[in-house]
DNA sequence: CACAATATGCTCAAAATGAGCATAACAAGG
DNA sequence: CCTTGTTATGCTCATTTTGAGCATATTGTG
């Protein structure tokens, strides 16, 4: 077995919500996300992630998660003489007394992304999207029907209908489009924030890691105060998948799953009847096989 | 940004179910999984992979995806003077004329991990490893309260019931509790074939994933061949779930997914009434937004 | 022809979901 | 004090989706 040498580097992709915005860390104004060396000294790759966040930007990081390797050729690579590793990770934070959102380097991710915000109803910047691909799949009269398949498909249109979950594909299908600056596309006309190398595509995958896990992991509460209201918990959930929900139904639905439990004390913040206050179970994670089957199991 | 320099290397779980067997490609006799270089010439990991996989084995692999970057420094790095970083990937592999099963290579699962198939019942390893469990929480009678909560958990003892995808999470505990060779045990009251290096956690990394993602994407036809009866089909995700399942409920949940068609013949080798073939319609994954939400959304 | 073995159709109760009405509890303005 | 705006919370009801199992259909075999 022969063994290629590389270098190693970590990049992440930390999340917070404050003031119902999702926002990630950054560094350099916000065109790069956070990433430093892969240091022998560390243990194991997530300790040393672990360590590194906490020193530069003075959050703990609840939970982590690898996102993906790359070691594309063709993108990111201005290091001569030897391929560059990439290795992501999607961490997330607490909401913060000393809130994370008025620091210079949480940037909100529908800037990047502001096609994937449907919270107010559909993201206007999606006619100039659509109008791009349409063109994109008209150039080549062979490839249109094709092109035109997939377009529908990752922005939902036509008889599709939109599907938040796939992010990734959608800023793919840009980026080969060519609607997105980092693939040659005019400044002007590119839809949302454009970052440094392929940094956009890590961030499109790490939303789209998290809009996916929401749904069967209770990973929010990694985003949230020690104690919050259920309409708080309802504005990270639809923050992070850019969609509305439905409040009576989300409620049931979490009560229902007993993820959370009573504080006893209430809240007046917002105007209207106080809300009671409630913290997550943390037992709740031994005590039941979480969501599990899906599968027609037969018990003989 | 400083840079670490690092050996690379690509590990392969290639998966291929034949005679309603779950299998995955080995070397060395069964102890090691596939492994190799990550070459400069290739474009990105996956594609050298891929290259890889088919000039190894012959077999074309359908689906391939990436499962986990590791480079713990405790485990696996007899080389001096660097980190190996291990880039692990799943594959799928069709079901061939040619049966894979019939090749060396191809090692059935289960013998490398005989606690996770329930398909004839409660597996009896069982017995020996709940001892041994036991045995590993009255250890330190301070730490025996956590360590049974999380056996409990994770082999569904006491009141917790078998969660099928926590196949990651048994064979760490097994590993921590020096129940397996790999850490240390006796070899032989080793339950499970063990395997060079940490190759067995990642195969049992391997099947969680591959577990998981059957329940909400498509991917079990990526192992089966171009014709297949229900009942081929039903067999083929119980080998991989180690589950047996209910068979109209299965056959009606296959139908309303409306991901297979009648191809019009049918079959008559087991027996019974012969039973119609059917084939998976690719077209499918283009036309609707797969599972899609679980949240619940509102229509404003 | 009876029987074993599998395929396939269908029913029925229980649970989960999608939508929305109704009421409760506060603040602010008249 | 009363009205209005605003959010919280409780509850209903039709529809769908599950979980379980009964019944019938088609084969090959002895």
């Amino acid at each position: 077995m022969t063994i290629g040498f590389a270098h190693a580097e970590l990049i992440a992709v930390l999340v917070a919500v404050t003031g119902g915005e999702p926002r990630v860390m950054t560094i350099r104004a916000g065109d790069a996300l956070p990433s430093g060396p892969f240091e022998m000294g560390h243990r194991t790759l997530q300790s040393g992630l672990r360590e590194w966040v906490q020193e530069q930007t003075g959050h703990p990081v609840g939970y982590l998660e690898q996102l993906y390797t790359f070691a594309d050729r063709d993108r990111n690579n201005e290091i001569r003489g030897g391929r560059t590793i990439s290795i992501s990770y999607l961490g997330l934070v607490h909401e913060q007394a000393t809130p994370g959102g008025g620091r210079p380097g949480w940037q909100g991710w529908y800037s990047y992304f502001p096609w994937e915000d449907w919270r107010t109803g559909r993201p206007v910047v999606l006619d100039h999207i659509v109008a791009c691909l349409i063109a994109w799949a008209e150039r080549y009269p062979s490839r249109r029907e094709d092109r035109m398949r997939r377009a529908n498909f990752a922005f939902g249109l036509g008889e599709a209908s939109w599907n938040e979950d796939l992010v990734l594909q959608r800023y793919e299908l840009l980026y080969e489009a060519g609607v997105v600056t980092e693939s040659g596309c005019a400044a002007e006309t590119n839809p949302g924030r454009a970052m440094f190398a392929d940094h956009r595509r890590i961030l499109a995958t790490g939303i789209a890691r998290l809009r996916a896990k929401i749904k069967y992991r209770p990973v929010v509460f990694e985003l949230m105060p020690a104690s919050f209201t259920l309409l708080q918990l309802q504005r990270s959930v639809e923050a992070l998948a850019g969609l509305t929900l439905h409040k009576q139904n989300f409620r049931r639905l979490i009560e229902q799953q007993e993820l959370v439990e009573e504080t006893g004390e209430t809240t007046s913040e917002t105007g209207g009847r106080p809300a009671k206050l409630f913290r997550y179970r943390h037992a709740i994670l031994e005590e039941r096989a979480l969501a599990g089957s899906r599968l027609p199991i037969s018990r003989n």
